[in-house]
DNA sequence: GTCTATACCTTGATAGAC
DNA sequence: GTCTATCAAGGTATAGAC
């Protein structure tokens, strides 16, 4: 990849976060990086290429931060986790997925399709993180691991969005009660 | 309010949940209702506008609903809360909140504000209903009940994000496994 | 309250020179 | 790889007649 081209992804990630995707335009690309409109269609031809190019680069981004955290015990690879969370929060963003499945409907299908692999990506690395803290008595809690991954997932979505509307205290609140709750 | 006007909000609202704020036009509203453009500025001047009309909308008919669940046992007034999420879920529609806070940054400021207050509706409404059913003994949870709400109110906006995305069994599972955390 | 007509802007995207 | 120039389309919004 590039140099211009990882510049271009990573300004039309921010703009998604900070944003949405149906409300930012190729001239808030281009002018930043001091290039032209039609440059930046030379290395992504449609929108839709952008965001598939985004998307890609944080499922990247994603697996290689996970294998990282590959020897950690997992209330500590949760807790990384949170903190990824807690770094956008602050710098007033919300995550790829709470801001791209809004808009999912108005999504080109090939788009749709990396949406809904990166939500898999992360649902999958979740269960397997609580499933194995469950088994090494490191968490606690009802149910199948699965089916908390989605509870987690959601709370941790959806506190970036709340956040947003009535302040960062929101996210502090609700990753504390969360993980105060898997805690044994 | 005229029924027109009626009309265009309920349309409006719609539109909202499915494609967002910023993903449609007064074009999407006119043509329905078989009327010009210009015939629903006269209603409703500014975009912003017609959000706000949305928001207190929805504001209204919740403190109506809350109301008509005042009598019940709070476990069944919750069960109801989720069966209003579980109908929007297969409707293929997200909660206005789970929809308008991704554009929140690219909200008029009279609009932001709207949406800052809905939110502290539902959460003021959920926080009593888990007091109160928790003093009745028919919740169980750990921490503060504004924590909570926060906790439950993300589990069920994100659930219809997720939804979206990876089918309608996603908010099944939340819902339930939300649910069965709660109840002794 | 609704219409026609239109002003004015931004958008995503393309053609072709350099 | 980047540019100038341009396109058609669609957006919000307004003026003024009926």
């Amino acid at each position: 990849m590039s140099e211009t081209k990882d510049k271009i992804v990573s300004l039309a990630d921010q703009l998604i976060r900070v944003r949405g995707f149906n409300a930012f335009s190729y001239k808030d690309i281009a002018e930043p990086l001091e290039m032209k409109n039609a440059a930046v269609h030379y290395h992504f031809p449609a929108k839709s290429d952008l965001g598939i190019g985004v998307i890609q680069h944080d499922r990247n981004r994603f697996a290689a931060t996970i294998a990282k955290w590959n020897k950690l015990p997992e209330q500590e690879q949760l807790q990384q986790l949170i903190n990824v969370f807690r770094k956008h929060c602050h710098a007033g963003n919300i995550c790829l997925m709470g801001s791209l499945s809004p808009d999912y409907n108005t999504l080109a299908p090939d788009m749709q399709q990396e949406v809904q692999q990166m939500a898999e990506d992360i649902l999958h690395w979740l269960s397997q993180t609580l499933e194995n803290g469950r088994k090494h008595k490191r968490f606690q809690f009802k149910g199948k691991a699965a089916d908390r991954a989605l509870l987690i997932m959601t709370n941790l979505q959806a506190s970036l969005l709340m956040s947003r509307v009535l302040g960062p205290e929101i996210f502090t609140r609700i990753s504390h009660q969360l993980m105060e709750d898997l805690i044994p």
